[in-house]
DNA sequence: TTGTGTTTTACGACCTCC
DNA sequence: GGAGGTCGTAAAACACAA
């Protein structure tokens, strides 16, 4: 294993993977071999793969992360990326992915407890002040409530 | 197999903040 | 203006029933 800064929530997530040492750390899969469509008709695709497929390490250590904070601080993402052999762009887009991702199932889970199997009045998209996203929210990020993400800057780093 | 539904990367459009 | 946010979407990868 490598780079643990994300000290709390480790635990939970390490269950079956490990640290998978023979997993390499950039991407080697077949099918990323392939060079698919280079431009889309009417797109740009600027990658000569379409997408790649993370490893589970990667994954793992995002999802460690993103446990750890929903929202990644600029030096954590340039020692992720560093450390994952990603790029930041990578990186950010994953975690907005995920956030994105969590988002859905929240709304999801909202939708199944106000309406179980009821058959009158299909309930209203319920306005989802998730806000801390699920009550997963680690009390060191700020404010995640807020309409406005704020880019967590450096000087929220301890 | 394969048809189909879901998940995972990646991007563009648009918005907000500094 | 640029960076990063959400939202919507495309398409590859994956899961799984038929």
């Amino acid at each position: 294993m490598f780079l643990l800064s994300s000290p709390q929530v480790v635990v939970c997530l390490l269950p079956a993977l490990g640290d998978a040492p023979s997993i390499p750390l950039l991407p080697s899969f077949p099918c990323w071999l392939t060079p698919t469509l280079l431009s889309l008709p009417g797109k740009t695709r600027t990658k000569d793969k379409y997408r790649v497929v993370y490893t589970d390490h990667q994954r793992l250590e995002l999802e460690k992360e993103f446990h750890y904070s929903r929202y990644i601080t600029i030096r954590r993402k340039a020692e992720l990326a560093a450390a994952l052999g990603l790029t930041e762009r990578q990186v950010k887009i994953w975690f907005q992915n995920r956030r994105a991702k969590e988002r859905k199932v929240n709304k999801k889970k909202l939708q199944q407890q106000s309406q179980p199997t009821s058959t009158t009045t299909p309930t209203p998209p319920a306005v989802s002040t998730l806000g801390p996203i699920g009550g997963l929210c680690s009390s060191n990020a700020p404010n995640l409530v807020s309409s406005s993400p704020l880019t967590i800057k450096e000087e929220f780093m301890p």
